[in-house]
DNA sequence: CGGAATCGTAGTACTACGATTCCGGTGCTGTACT
């Protein structure tokens, strides 16, 4: 002990804290050095497992640093959850401000009072500068973004407002910063921190891997005898499990199978009435279910532990979704089957949900009217002149933000950029970005492929697009059980992560490597899987 | 991109088949009405 005795370090006070108000009596060592160095005044990118402690890697130092916290917090059930949490430990107050809270209002100002620690709002709420202002004067001292992958994978088309956070930041007066996220590349990690403009980061990066989850991908040719197989091994599976569909429809196709081979199952997604869907949730929750069959909406804020089987009918969009859906089985430590059944015609469906392009004529208009008005023009009057969605205007307006052409005020109004380019000029380098963009979501769809297909280890080939060198056999997955999975080269021409340079496709970092081929993250085409026998040939690519 | 539903035609009985059309995921919001 030294000086400063028990409670005079950072830490010391940190763990004094954790276990006066939430009762934790360890503290993790990933969790501490995020913990300190916020309250040294730095911005963290903060990556663990659901249930790892995330949460509190904010809410302790929120209770030692002087100031309201902000949190964003993507859906409203979670923040109504998270809210709950905290109030039952009595850790200072909080509250949510949303569309289904009344009094906005009288809660903002007890967050300026200083009668309320927590605040979560979603990003839509962060888009009135009315509220920023309001939070402003409340000066806050730690702002966190929970899940925030959501930056990278629904800011550019679905919620565009998360590619708004940086300048919210920034007009809070950029107190320390934390984000947190079960999954994310290190692609990913950098887009998140170059998105919110977070400055001095420590990355804590713990925990990717799930031994427990063992991995397999069943082919099939016939859609028919996917359906057929799929069924069988839901129903014959014991305890309780996630079916993961690419349509509303086929929840409740799958589901009335299940029903009928004697399973307790119920669908769900998005399109259906609210209350059903918290009664699904609370089935689930309390074991009155055996399989929830389920669209991509069924999935965040879920925290049973013993979650048996994920199964999934059709794959999803990348290899990050599908770690995110089946990182929800076996949270116990307890064996879980992570299912793909897998035919290379589902990832069309995919393909076409990728193909969106950019809104030019939208583009177009709204560099002319700023650029022809001279002075500010109110967001709002905008969407009422071009009568255009909100969620539309704000993704067409983020685009020509990034081509340089226009400035969003603190008030939230539009202004030409000072010497930035013309409208015609602008809308080219945006639609530039945006199909920059649509190659790299692609890109992500034919990894999916490439594990789907792949004949070497799962374990390996999912931890090393997550960046972490996995030199070695799992042993669990079915290519290892099989004995068809070739052990890992560690000799060959190219290093992970080496930088390197292809002559068409650009700058690039080595993400894999098998025996005949190499797996390359190229910065301005997303992920391609390259022979080596063609590099060698060809002499394709290049340190660099 | 691919599957399902619909339409149209051939050719005479009820249907088979090709062409065409339509559809497909994630959530916030903010207000009116019960």
């Amino acid at each position: 002990m030294g000086i400063r005795g028990r409670f005079g370090s950072r830490a010391g006070r940190l763990r004094a804290k954790a276990r006066e108000v939430f009762g934790w009596r360890e503290l993790r060592p990933g969790q501490v050095e995020a913990m300190t160095h916020l309250m040294k005044g730095g911005d963290a990118l903060v990556v663990m497992p659901t249930g790892a402690g995330k949460s509190a890697v904010y809410q302790v130092p929120a209770l030692l640093l002087d100031g309201p916290t902000v949190v964003v917090s993507p859906l409203i059930a979670l923040q109504r959850d998270q809210v709950a949490g905290l109030v039952e430990a009595d850790a200072g107050g909080a509250v949510a401000i949303n569309s289904a809270q009344s009094g906005g209002e009288e809660l903002l100002e007890g967050v300026r009072a200083g009668r309320t620690e927590f605040v979560f709002l979603a990003p839509e709420q962060l888009a009135k500068p009315e509220t920023v202002e309001r939070l402003r004067a409340a000066r806050p001292s730690l702002v966190a973004i929970d899940e925030a992958h959501c930056v990278s994978a629904w800011g550019h088309d679905f919620r565009p407002d998360y590619l708004r956070l940086g300048q919210v930041i920034e007009r809070l007066g950029h107190p320390p910063v934390v984000a947190l996220t079960a999954t994310a590349t290190p692609a990913v990690r950098e887009e998140i921190i170059a998105s919110l403009g977070l400055r001095d980061v420590r990355q804590v990066v713990r925990g990717f891997d799930r031994p427990n989850l063992e991995l397999s991908v069943r082919r099939f040719v016939s859609d028919d005898d996917l359906r057929r197989e799929l069924v069988r091994e839901a129903a014959d599976r014991s305890g309780t499990g996630l079916v993961y569909v690419a349509t509303r429809r086929a929840t409740e196709e799958y589901a009335a199978e299940l029903r009928e081979a004697g399973r307790r199952a119920e669908p769900y997604h998005a399109g259906m009435k609210a209350a059903d869907r918290h009664r699904v949730h609370e089935m689930f929750r309390d074991d009155e279910l055996d399989v929830v069959v389920a669209t991509s909406a069924f999935g965040m804020g879920i925290d049973k532990p013993d979650v048996r089987f994920v199964l999934h009918a059709a794959p999803p969009e990348s290899p990050d979704s599908y770690y995110q859906e089946i990182g929800r089985a076996g949270r116990d430590g307890e064996p879980a089957a992570a299912v793909l059944f897998y035919r290379s015609e589902d990832l069309g469906l995919r393909r076409f949900f990728a193909a969106g392009r950019a809104d030019e004529e939208l583009m177009l208009r709204i560099a002319t009217l700023v650029g022809e008005h001279g002075g500010t023009v109110p967001v709002r009057e905008l969407r009422e002149l071009l009568g255009v969605s909100a969620t539309r205007l704000t993704r067409a307006v983020n685009l020509l933000e990034r081509a340089g052409a226009v400035e969003v005020t603190a008030k939230g109004d539009l202004r030409r950029s000072s010497g930035g380019p013309d409208p015609e000029r602008a809308v080219e380098r945006a639609v530039e970005l945006e199909d920059n963009r649509r190659r790299i979501d692609e890109s992500r769809i034919e990894m999916m492929r490439a594990y789907a297909e792949t004949t070497g280890c799962r374990r390996r080939f999912l931890l090393e697009y997550f960046g972490e060198p996995y030199e070695r056999l799992c042993g669990t997955c079915d290519t290892c059980r099989a004995g068809e999975a070739e052990a890992p080269e560690s000799e060959g021409p190219f290093e992970m992560h080496a930088r390197v340079r292809h002559s068409a496709w650009g700058p690039g970092t080595v993400m894999s490597r098998e025996s005949d081929r190499v797996t390359v993250l190229f910065d301005e085409v997303g992920y391609k899987t390259l022979l080596l026998e063609a590099v060698e040939r060809e002499n394709l690519l290049v340190a660099g």
